[in-house]
This record gives structure tokens, sequence and C-alpha cells, in this order.
RNA sequence: GGAGAGAUGGCCGAGUCGGUCGAAGGCGCUCCCCUGCUAAGGGAGUAUGGGGUCAAAAACUCCAUCGAGGGUUCGAAUCCCUCUCUCUCCGCCA
């Protein structure tokens, strides 16, 4: 949510930062609710006031035995006219907040102009593509290979975009999971957290997936709960209505979770294969800080998460989204992608984002600075990384001629000391 | 799932038959005084959000908030209804 302050007082300024993301914000509509806004409230504070005022004489001159009837006069049209400014203040602020609601976050100056992905601008390139003396496969075909990779199965259980994993691959994935959980929390100084895989509106609301995006979720049938599109809902909302103190920022948190995404719009994009499914893993790392140090820390998030592409010897590339490409919630986002051989292309497997106060407003959460009335924290999260696209660089990347997949070095201790994937006999 | 109890400010906790209650008291915290250190003592202050006057700040003032939302009333922390959550007991269960 951007700030109300600024939305009233300066539409025009705001209008200018939005319209680089490509949002056309009504500023003859903000001003004219303001201005209804404003004569609304005055108008029903006025009228609370005299109610108020009046309930305290009556009080006072019954305490005193008085005569009440003579200050019960009026009071009945008091009430009528109070009705009808709370009606009025209602219907204005009805029609303030869907759309306060429905604006996204304006992007930080330094983000680079554009459109869509196409104006994206890639910052630096890490490692070397792999080169190969044979016909290189993708995941898919490595995973035939090598057996447990069945996209049928989760078909037959769930329907298209489903997929299960056994043995191996099972294996790999769970190991991805753990090596990143420990490098994070071991390394890089996160709290694990454990939390619920549903959440509610208030929740989504909170990160911004809703009110716009609900046809993205998966809602539970009857119930006001979703299943959660990623940990950084559940993990970010841990400091809705709160207030922090100064001492405790800044926090980073480290998650991993199944996510679970409708994909709405998706048809017929990545049908194929682990890139584009209903449900996968992921860790996912939030950090809040107070305003000063959200930029700082930002570039530190999304370094952690280079850092398990690093160490599992994958090459990427490290993508600042232009003002146009940027999330509903993101005041600034680089996206990792990494190389797939098989597609021969980058492909994302994280994006980090700093969300400045905008979720923090939508949250309510705040901490208290020395000294001083409480204030928005900056809230922050970035996938490190998601484990599916993870799994299948790895098995494109390491993939043999044979189509056996050797263990990068940093999960062997997590494969049991396996080295390779070996292709079945059948 | 059944039965009961509860939800008040940073925390604990009081709110009598609805009226001067944004809320006693305590703890904590901040500032000041006193005390040669330490301990103790005295005084003052200490919720959040929003509006108006204003270019803005300060200041003044108004409104809202006692889990959430409705209702009754001139007036609701106090009465009524719905919901949410927490706790206790019973049942069931990984």
């Amino acid at each position: 949510m951007i700030d109300p302050k600024r939305l009233r007082t300066a539409p025009g300024d705001l209008a200018r930062a939005l319209a680089r993301r490509g949002f056309a914000l009504d500023v003859a509509r903000i001003e004219a609710l303001e201005a209804r806004r404003k004569v609304a409230q005055k108008a029903l504070e006025d009228a609370q006031a005299e109610r108020n005022a009046r309930a305290k004489a009556i009080g006072r001159a019954k305490a005193q035995g008085g005569d009440i009837a003579s200050l019960m006069a009026g009071q009945e049209a008091l009430a009528a006219r109070l009705a009808a400014h709370e009606v009025e203040l209602q219907a204005v602020q009805a029609q303030w907040d869907e759309l306060a609601a429905a604006l996204p976050n304006p992007p930080d100056d330094d983000v680079p102009d554009g459109r869509d992905e196409r104006d994206n601008v890639t910052l630096r390139t890490v490692g070397e593509p792999p080169a190969w003396d044979f016909a290189v496969r993708d995941h898919v075909d490595i995973g035939g290979l090598l057996g447990g990779l069945d996209f049928g199965a989760g078909a037959k259980l769930a329907g298209a975009r489903y997929a299960v994993l056994s043995a191996g691959l099972a294996l790999l994935q769970r190991a991805l999971t753990q090596f990143m959980l420990d490098l994070h929390t071991q390394v890089h100084g996160y709290t694990e957290v454990y939390v619920p895989y549903l959440a509610n509106r208030d929740s989504l609301f909170g990160t911004g997936q809703l009110p716009k995006f609900e046809k993205d979720l998966f809602k539970i049938e009857g119930l006001e709960y979703f299943l959660i599109p990623t940990a950084e809902v559940p993990v970010t909302n841990l400091v809705r209505d709160a207030t922090l103190s100064a001492g405790a920022l800044p926090q980073r948190l480290v998650c991993h979770t199944p996510c679970f995404r409708s994909e709405a719009g998706a048809a017929g994009r990545d049908t194929r294969g682990l890139i584009r499914q209903h449900q996968f893993e992921k860790v996912e790392l939030v950090q809040v800080t107070a305003p000063e140090d959200s930029a700082r820390a930002h570039e530190e998030l999304t370094g952690h998460a280079e850092a398990v592409l690093q160490r599992l010897g994958l090459a990427y590339r490290v993508v600042a989204l232009c003002a146009g490409d940027l999330g509903f919630a993101a005041a600034k986002t680089y996206d990792l992608e990494v190389w797939l051989p098989g597609s021969g292309c980058y492909r994302e497997i994280s994006s980090c984002s700093n969300f400045r106060d905008f979720q923090a407003r939508r949250l309510r959460a705040r901490y208290r600075p020395r000294e001083e009335r409480p204030a928005l924290v900056h809230t922050l999260n970035g996938s490190g990384l998601a484990v599916g696209r993870t799994l299948a660089a790895v098995l494109e990347n390491y993939q043999e001629a044979d189509g056996g997949v050797r263990i990068p070095e940093a999960l062997v201790p997590y494969m049991g000391g396996l080295t390779t994937l070996r292709p079945s006999e059948s």
C-alpha cells in the first residue's frame, strides 16, 4: 500500500512514478475523492463532537439531579445528521480503500525504465556454461533415462503440471533443500522457521497477493483459506500487527515450504518439465529491516541466493527488472537466472525484492526507533532457491553422455556419499 | 467433536447499578532531583491511528480505538447478538 498521505498531497508525483511501470493513476478521481472525504469527515467528526458534548452534559445534569428534558431536545435531529454523515464518509472511504489497495508499489529511482522483460538489464554473468561433446538432453529426457521423474503419475494423482519424484531424484531434491537450509542458517545467519501452508485473507492481503491476484491462488472450498503461493506469505506475516523493538531488527528468516500456484493465464507456457508446476518446493529468504538498511539488505540477500548457485557450480546471471516488469508489491527486484543447457537459455530461479514499506503498511508492521514514535519496517524476500528448478538445473548441467548425472560436490554429503546417478537398466 | 472460562495500554491487572473512563494501581521505560561508588529514595512523563487550523513545523483542537463486526441508548470497556482467537476439562488422534 502506498502512503495515503502521499496519495493525497502529491498524486502528481506518484502518477509519474507509477507511469514508469505502466500504471495509469487517475489523479482527477483521487483529487475528487479527497475533496469529498475532507468535507464528509469534518462534518461527521463535528457532529460526533456535538453528540459527545451533549451526552456529557446530560450525564452531569443527571448526577446533580437536574432537569434532563430540556437537554434531550433536538437529539433526534442530531442522530439523523450523524447517520447521514456516516453513510457518506463510509461510501467515500470504501472507494478510496479499493482504489488504494489496487495501486502497485512505485519503482525505486534506480530501477531501469522499460515495459516488459525484454527491457530488463543484465548486471553480471557468473560462471561459464559447460561445453559438451555430445548432444545435450533436457531434464525431462534425463529423468526418463534415470527413472524417478514421472509426470504421468502426477497427472493420474492430481492433474496436469504435477510431478512425482522417486528414488535418486527424490533424494536429490531433498538434498538440495537441506543444503540450502544449512547454508542460509549456518553461514548466512538466518533463522529457520516452520509455518502453516494455508493462509487466511488477512495474510494474503498483507503481502499483496490479495485482492488483485486471487485467480492465481488455490482456495480451499468452503473456507477462507488459500494454499500459500510462496513462504513469503506466512513468514512475512509473522510481523503483521507487531511493533518490534529497534534491537530486534533486522530479522533474517529462512523457510522451506511447498508452494502452490494455479498458474492462471499460463496455459501453454512451459508445459514441459519441472519449470512451471502447480506445486513446487522452495527455500525462501525473508528479511525485516529498518528503513535505512533495506537497500543494503537487498544486495546482501541477493548475494545469499547467489551463493547457492555458486556452491553448486551453476552458471547464472543477475538481472535488474525494469519498471514495467516489477511485481505488484516490489520497489526493486533482482532476478537470478540459471543456465539451462537443455533449452539453451537462462531461466529465472530466484527473485529477490525490496518492498520497502509497501507490505509493512498493509501489515501494520512497525518498529520503535530510539526515542521516536513507531515507524513502518521494510520487508524483503528472495528465493534461495526454487528447488524444483534447481533440480532441473543440476540434472542438465551435470549430465553425462550416457544420461547419468554427477552429483555436485556440495551435495555429496547430503546424498549419503553418492557421487553419481546412473541411468536405470530398463 | 462436547462442556465451560476468558480477550483491557510495552507487560501485569482493576473497572462497582451504562455517564466527567483512553481507562485506577503495579511493573517496565525516559527525564530530573537526592545519595561520595553500589543499593535505596523523591518528582515528572510514558498508547496508537486519523482529521482540522497551517505552505510546513511547533502548538492547539477534534474524532476513532478496551479481540473483530453489528445492535440497544442522549451516552457503551461496561447491556444484547454474531464471529475470531486463547485457556481448562472430556473425547479422538500422528
